[in-house]
DNA sequence: TTGCTTGCAAATTTTTTGCAAAAAC
DNA sequence: GTTTTTGCAAAAAATTTGCAAGCAA
């Protein structure tokens, strides 16, 4: 595991912030609470577990610190139909599906959605930046579940 | 315009609500508030509009009705990378340009965009049911302001 | 009349902020 | 030693909820 934003770096892809100037412990565990995690935790999911190494750390910290990360494009926040943003470590282009029926946000690497044609937007005089995309149904193990008319977990979009 | 879920309609394409069971002046005035509106308000916006009709209604009511016409599925909520839902009374499918620049949130009609193909998902064991598209960048206007050299308006994400 | 919907106020939920103390460099 | 970051508590912002009163059917 890569300590963050610290002079100690060799790191090639990491970026002196413009913001943040300094590596902390809480920072670091941060970044290091979502790594391997493919959930897409809410803060609170993540201050719970940094908690458990720093138990003096508050939830503030763990919000400064999510919000220096994704400034640095170390990490994604996700604004999914839900009233609190979840955080992803994967930050190479992705899209996500959101189960309706178990609540579950997985990463799609889709060939095909990647290569939306957003050109004639440019010849309309926008300049695309970027997209998201996000699809909604129902996730491969819910779908089996069903097909094998098993009960269905109870949908949980809230941890 | 139509009036709302009310017995009196003739409407084709609209729906007796499964939890809303009557017409109120407060739906309707929240569903009129809308009509016609390429902005993609707040909640806050459609409150001020329908204060000036019904100057007794809460924000309370409109984000109750707001939740039954999107139930209904006569309006759409959106929930873009902000901290408050927006409105959008164009129900059909299409996608949304968020412009990183004026803050304006742009219907778009995009034939590629919706050729997106997803049959790959399907044959993985995944349900999809729908997705959303949001592209970010510069729109229109604010690329040609800033082609011509004139200086920008500030962003404004919220009202 | 019946019971759904509203208005009001208070509660919830998520995120942000001010400030003194602690930590990083 | 100087400046940034933290912890705490309080504030802010958006949305939801309990409940008595009002209104639609």
């Amino acid at each position: 595991m890569k300590p963050i934003s610290s002079g100690r770096l060799v790191s090639t892809h990491v970026v002196r912030l413009a913001t943040r100037k300094r590596a902390t412990r809480q920072l670091e565990q941060v970044f290091k609470a979502l790594q391997g995690d493919h959930t897409h935790p809410f803060a609170h999911e993540i201050y719970r577990r940094v908690h458990k190494k720093l138990p003096r750390i508050s939830l503030a910290t763990v919000y400064r610190n999510l919000h220096s990360l994704v400034e640095e494009g170390k990490i994604r926040s996700l604004l999914l139909d839900e009233q609190a943003a979840r955080y992803d470590p994967e930050t190479s282009e992705h899209d996500h599906f959101v189960c309706e029926r178990c609540g579950r946000v997985i990463d799609l690497f889709l060939r095909r959605a990647r290569r939306i044609d957003l050109t004639p937007l440019a010849k309309d005089g926008y300049v695309v930046t970027t997209h998201n995309l996000t699809v909604y149904g129902m996730c491969q193990v819910c779908a089996a579940r069903r097909r094998t008319s098993r009960p269905p977990r109870p949908a949980v979009r809230k941890p």
